[in-house]
DNA sequence: TGTACATCAGTGAACGCGCGTTCACTGATGTAC
DNA sequence: TGTACATCAGTGAACGCGCGTTCACTGATGTAC
């Protein structure tokens, strides 16, 4: 039985630990509660414990915002799967890209410092296909969209000229109302209007798209 | 001459100067940066100064807030009046909403710490017509939205029935790619591509509203 | 098998920092008589 | 007009707080001989 298999050293897991208790603060705050020393008290080691697990703060919060959005691409996983097949390969495809959005915006209101914590984190759109991100599913939130929209073109619901860079906009636009409705001047909605707001929302970028 | 009429006693006007210190703070770091102490700093002021102009850190940041707001304003009327006059009142309405998108878009790109300190303060939707937050035109950023989406229906170019709420999802597309690209995964963007997702994002929005 | 040794996860203490906020105050100004 | 007075914008000092990070260390564990 080496080191390696029983985990860390000593504590058993104590890079485990420190990244639940991570996600923790962030579900209760967003970003910003993501607290180093929180995180270590929550685990009951010394402050600087942290350090052998982790390069500083940033690094905690990059790990914590990874394991956030695999979180999301779980909620947007499950919104996929409970898309009845109806026979009609366009219309089965056409629900799967709103299915994809509603479970994105579910995500947000549901686990809203989650969410934040997830994708307002700078990070490059280079590292949208990492593991670290991806779901049960394994995939990652932006690989659930990007396999969506192939979906609509191959069955020919969606021109394929009209494919590329298609990720940004489906994705800006749920972004934007998970921002507005979490932190900015929509948070006072009620959840029918949320609700009213994202079905119409998704069919926008439907027919928009 | 009246103490009001000269602005503040004394100081001249540490209101002013505490806010225009707020903004600055803003402009280079976002919301985050406003800090209390350092505007009194930058006004040559002792810290508890700013107690008789402000409640507290939270109402300098409101007040810091809505004054970028209305900056907003100020870009996306910019970008309205440069729409030329077609002759045709459908196309310019059109064109119009488009304007609102990009000069939205815009300010993202140009100031990323007054935008998010604009839109990424908790307020109220209530809130979305308040004086403060309006131009040098009089109007905030969402009553230019709300008025172009109004112009649209009056020429015809967009049915009654979707007129309500169009505000919400007009205004979500063009929040969440300006969101993506300051703070989130499309930071990385050339100015080419961001040029390019912008003028798609509000073709998708213009098709899908 | 028994023992000396190397490893390295976690300790204890301290660092410098800057924040928001409160207290009792002062003294330049405008004003009432 | 001259003077006493009230106002209240800004002062000076201090509060308690918690943060991220670094230092030299310790001692339980796995391992090599």
């Amino acid at each position: 039985m080496s080191a390696v298999g029983r985990g860390t050293y000593r504590h058993g897991d104590l890079r485990g630990t420190l990244l639940s208790a991570g996600i923790e603060m962030a579900r209760d705050g967003g970003p910003d509660a993501v607290v180093l020393r929180e995180a270590t008290r929550r685990a009951g080691v010394s402050p600087n414990a942290a350090y052998r697990h982790f390069a500083d703060r940033r690094a905690l919060l990059l790990a914590v915002s990874a394991t956030a959005q695999g979180l999301a691409a779980d909620s947007m996983e499950a919104a996929i799967a409970s898309v009845p097949d109806s026979g009609d390969p366009k219309n089965d495809a056409r629900q799967e890209l709103r299915a994809v959005g509603l479970g994105y915006l579910a995500f947000a209101r549901e686990e809203p410092g989650l969410f934040r914590t997830a994708f307002s984190v700078p990070d490059d759109l280079g590292n949208a296909e990492s593991p670290t991100k991806a779901g049960e599913g394994g995939r990652t939130p932006f690989q659930l969209l990007a396999g969506v929209l192939d979906h609509l073109v191959e069955v020919g619901a969606m021109p394929e000229e009209r494919r590329r860079g298609a990720e940004l906009l489906a994705w800006s636009s749920v972004h934007g109302l998970g921002m507005l409705m979490i932190d900015g001047p929509l948070r006072g909605l009620t959840p029918e209007m949320i609700e009213e707001a994202s079905e119409r929302l998704v069919d926008m970028v439907a027919r928009g798209l």
